[in-house]
DNA sequence: CGAACGTTTGAGATGACTCAAGCGTTGTGG
DNA sequence: CCACAACGCTTGAGTCATCTCAAACGTTCG
């Protein structure tokens, strides 16, 4: 189904076949964008929702001199824009960073379902929550870290979350990002990097090349970014990572 | 009422006489917490929620260090960890910055209330996505702004967020923390806050002092800080800051 | 083959940090 | 009522991580 990927793997809230069902029938279109494509601006109300299928997409704030800060990237099984539905309209802007395929939910038929069903509707406020936590690990990334710990706790996040996807084996995943998509991420520049990313090639940390990630260490990766998968609410991290200590 | 100040100012999700009362009906008690109080901590199952009626919370993560990032600070009539609503269990601390009142909430009461009435539930998932918009807006702050614009930033914030809870007059108000507190949220050292508060005094834009802040150009202080307040939801500020240009 | 684009490397500049010390206020016990 | 301890604020000097500017390199694609 395409819904298969919603909410995969976050046991607090799974979604039972009825509910995926449900969000299944209110699917209207299933489309391909673009990669590097604006799909909503900030300020501009949304009708509808996008469950990215496949690709990666972001969403990003402009600063006054046009570099944009990513605040968010999404994996295959995200809802891009629930935020919208109770917002009515976005504070940020969302875009493609790949080619992707997403599958459109009118606010409409959301608001049916939800209506009708509590549980299901709880269960995407859940998702929107996740979301949260993951900006807020994220402000710890860039208020507390270096360069090097940003860039890993980057990686370690993507893998987790790809993991659950069913896109990564735990240690290996394909990542269609150039260094300066890296650099918006973690607010540096697209020149240090590079430098930081052979650092921690170097250091037998992990390996950035060719749209393609490898963890060579992925415990130490995680502790020398701070790494603890729990904000995550994935099943089977309650004790990864290493945050305390 | 003590819920008088919930969702105050949003013009979106604006509670309704009803709303209100039942909100007001689950509160089971109304307590006072001292200063620098942690109330919840990382990890740990909440059972309850925690309405702050007077004084300053905030929520936070801490490094490897004993170094806290602050991802969230919350103001008279924010639900300070409603998140833990749907999530059971939060991924970061909460505490007292100052001493506090918070009314109790059981989640038990809220789930009752929710299921029986979809409109005030979306209206309480709205309250947790303008938290999600202004952990954005804190990343946006540490991924683009010097230290200057990031204090700048973020009075600019509290100025919105105090005036909407009828506690800033628009241009002054009481803000009883320490230097060392903006370090923690604005991710600089207590020394470099102190050097940048003078700076802003110099420049004739704001002045921290003695627990009271006063915006001597909020225009100014906003364009130092690309402020835009449309992320905070409130009305009377759609064309507010300065975040284009 | 050349243009466009992303990556890599070097050298110098700088904003914020660290360490160190002095200052001012507040609260408390002798 | 004074002395002093505790705490937060302020200032200075030197250091360092990351940035900026500049240029070369390697692919990809038309």
């Amino acid at each position: 189904m395409l819904t298969d990927g919603v909410l995969r793997g976050v046991q607090e809230a799974t979604l039972d076949v009825g509910e995926r069902r449900r969000l299944e029938r209110a699917i209207v279109e299933v489309r391909e964008v673009a990669a590097r494509t604006t799909t909503a601006t900030a300020g501009v109300p949304l009708h509808q929702v996008m469950l990215l299928l496949d690709g990666l997409m972001c969403r990003f704030i402009d600063d006054r001199k046009g570099f944009r800060q990513l605040v968010a990237i999404h994996v295959p099984g995200d809802f891009v824009d629930l935020h919208a539905f109770p917002l009515r309209y976005l504070d940020h802007h969302v875009a493609t960073m790949t080619k992707a395929t997403v599958a459109l939910i009118p606010h409409a038929q959301l608001h049916l379902i939800t209506t009708a069903s509590p549980a299901l509707a709880q269960k995407l406020w859940f998702a929107t929550l996740i979301d949260a936590a993951i900006h807020r690990a994220w402000l710890f990334r860039l208020g507390r870290l270096d360069a090097v710990g940003r860039v890993a706790h980057f990686l370690c996040e993507t893998n987790v979350r790809l993991t659950a996807a069913g896109l990564s084996d735990g240690r290996r995943f394909a990542l269609d990002l150039r260094q300066s998509d890296l650099a918006d991420i973690c607010s540096l520049t697209s020149i240090h990097v590079n430098r930081v990313l052979r650092q921690l090639r170097d250091e037998r940390l992990c390996v950035f090349r060719s749209s393609w990630v490898e963890l060579l260490d992925p415990e130490a990766t995680a502790r020398r970014g701070q790494f603890d998968a729990r904000y995550l609410y994935v099943a089977g991290n309650e004790t990864a990572g290493a945050r305390s200590g």
